[in-house]
DNA sequence: GATGAATGAGCATTCATTCAT
DNA sequence: GATGAATGAATGCTCATTCAT
């Protein structure tokens, strides 16, 4: 799973002092412990995901999960968290890359599945993670998110995650044709994540040709001109 | 909720005798608790509704839910099979009644828009249970349904609410372009579940006009020549 | 234990609609584990008084203890109660009798030595919560029922269970020298629990003799005259 | 906190090989995890009171706490060791400057006080301790003492800690009426106790004040010819 | 039909302690 | 001297299910 070696980088860069402050072990345990987090969750759901599930997996007893993460919360956090700052290489250069919205467009849907195909495991993690996770108070991850983003806004490359802009700018530009912006994110985002559901059928599944398709459906369904 | 009345009468036909069976207590009951699943799984999510909340909501002991229920696997099997019954009447007569398949793709997707609109709780439910429910085994939802599909496969009106057929039928009058089916199948069905997603954050949100907006996207995204 | 058999009839008598509401299966065994609560309590004190310990002491599982009880705390919660009620009918009746402060410092000492007397193992308990009951917000035992008290003050019978009537009456009737009160009922009360002290060490302890000492200290100690 | 400062002499002194033993920096750890031990208890109460949140208030790794001593219950019979090491310089003088009974009765309360007053967080922590201790065997912290006491007696000034020896010799020079001594020096004992309780209520509490209250109390208590 | 009672498995979390470094 | 890492036992609590009435 190479998206958990990338993001020994990224746990690492986010320790307080700047400069790690984590072990080397401790670092690698964290890693290790989120990479099991990660392919329980994918295998049977976050609801079904315990402590002592990930611990048996890591071959440690239950104990030594909440030594290196403060509980349970924190330990989904940060999955959360690394998933997501590991998708950013993938997706934000490519749609800087191109200059007009059509290309951010397809340039988007082809990134997040090269990002969903080389990361099967963690994108189904996080797919479950989004439809079942509830925080202590029952709120949705995507409602947490939301919170903390209107909290702190993400800076620079974080937000170029969203597909808002990109309709935004089409439609600015005369490319694109006067749709609602959010029903067309709505739509955007679940047409992608039937990729992950596709995976869950068939771990084998085209997730490119499944993106190549999404893109000549957009393109379509924005296209100025229509219907 | 209209719903859960309308609901009554499959409950009725669907028991083993094909005749009824149940006395009439033994029916309102399972339809009481059925209706307090929904709203229970609603609001908390598919996770956190254990059968002493369900018991709470209606009023009575938590054992009386494991009377008139095999176990937690049959009230929740039952509540899934109720709510697709309860679609059909929305679904198959305005998608019948048309005789294109472009009218057929615009009817089935406002018919489901529909149906959500005016069954938003037990919508949001099916939505909590299709990515929140694990068989014993640990089978997701559609997994299942899949199975049991192919073990026998729906007659008649189920049929139908597969939107396969439909796109089938628009690529062989030569209404629709030669895309994948079952990336287009996906694609819609994730984003009519956008709907509900939507319902999530804003109980008010306006599902008929953002199913419009679907079947706008969807008719460029689907006609001949393009793109 | 005689206490133990009078509670009882308060805990039917204390029940919302007054008339019992819980079965007798239900009675029995709330008293039954809270009298296994008192004398694990009494033994190990609180802080070793494990729920698992009270139900391995009564023989039943775990989770019998959390069917009967909403929590720890409510459980610990009806045996303070408890053994409260309990104390009122050793202690108001004889304290009423007497006419002067005198006689009336005299029967509370004499009263409250036959309670303990009595239920030897109920004051042990009553006085490990004391010390060692922690709310989950950090609180004291005396704390907890200091506020209590101040919200909805005891009516009757229960606020004779305090001394400081006693006290302010000795000294408006002249009875009493000017001692301040807060100290006279600190040091007496104190005085008092030194009884379950002795009962730590000797659970055969004189209770009554221990007392009646008592009764000449304080009288000697708050009469007019002195020093 | 005093008391601290004048500890790490006690520490020195007792160890092992009676000349010292440990070296400065261990000394220095010793007393301020004991320190630590006694701020946290004081405030959370023996029970709550964990080696983690210790080293956690020391700035160390919970390891060092046991690095240096040998388990919780080393560290704890040191911390009760020193202050009651700490309490004899307040104690003994004052009490043998006397030469009367009465009078040494009336120093050992003021002394006793003087030492709550000026040492209220210790003072505090032990009674926690003497409430909330129990041995790994079970045993409260005064039956483990009263048997250290019986197996070894303690010699010199220590012995002055108990007042039961003011009681007798008042009782052999006939100036206290012939009560039982266990008795009064239970009351005693508890009732300048009461002057913690006071102290868990309110940190300003007028310590001294109160003991001006007790030696009224308990010298027209003990006084020939009465009652 | 309905229910009160009981139960064992599982959960997240805290804790004192051990050990290698 | 100091500490990071690991661990097993224990705690309060939730849950689906069984059973006798």
């Amino acid at each position: 799973m190479p998206f958990v070696d990338r993001s020994v980088y990224h746990l690492t860069v986010r320790s307080k002092d700047g400069s790690g402050g984590r072990t080397f072990t401790e670092q690698a345990r964290r890693v290790q412990l989120v990479g099991c987090a990660i392919e329980l969750i994918a295998e049977v759901g976050y609801g079904l995901a315990s402590l002592s599930k990930i611990a048996e997996r890591a071959g440690v007893a239950k104990s030594v999960v909440l030594y290196h993460f403060a509980g349970k919360e924190e330990l989904l956090n940060t999955l959360v968290m690394e998933t997501f700052l590991a998708s950013v290489p993938y997706m934000v250069p490519p749609v800087r890359a191109e200059g007009t919205a059509k290309g951010k467009l397809a340039a988007y849907i082809r990134a997040n599945g090269r990002f969903i195909d080389e990361n099967r495991t963690a994108a189904l993690a996080m797919y479950e993670m989004f439809i079942g996770y509830r925080s202590p108070e029952g709120k949705r991850l995507d409602q947490v998110m939301a919170e903390s983003v209107a909290a702190n806004p993400p800076q620079g490359e974080l937000a170029e995650l969203d597909p808002v802009g990109i309709f935004e700018l089409g439609q600015r530009t005369g490319e694109f044709r006067a749709f609602p912006v959010p029903a067309m994110v709505m739509a955007l985002r679940q047409a992608i994540d039937g990729a992950v559901m596709f995976l869950v059928r068939d771990k084998e599944f085209d997730v490119i040709g499944y993106c190549e398709e999404l893109v000549t459906i957009f393109e379509t369904a924005t296209k100025e001109g229509e219907p």
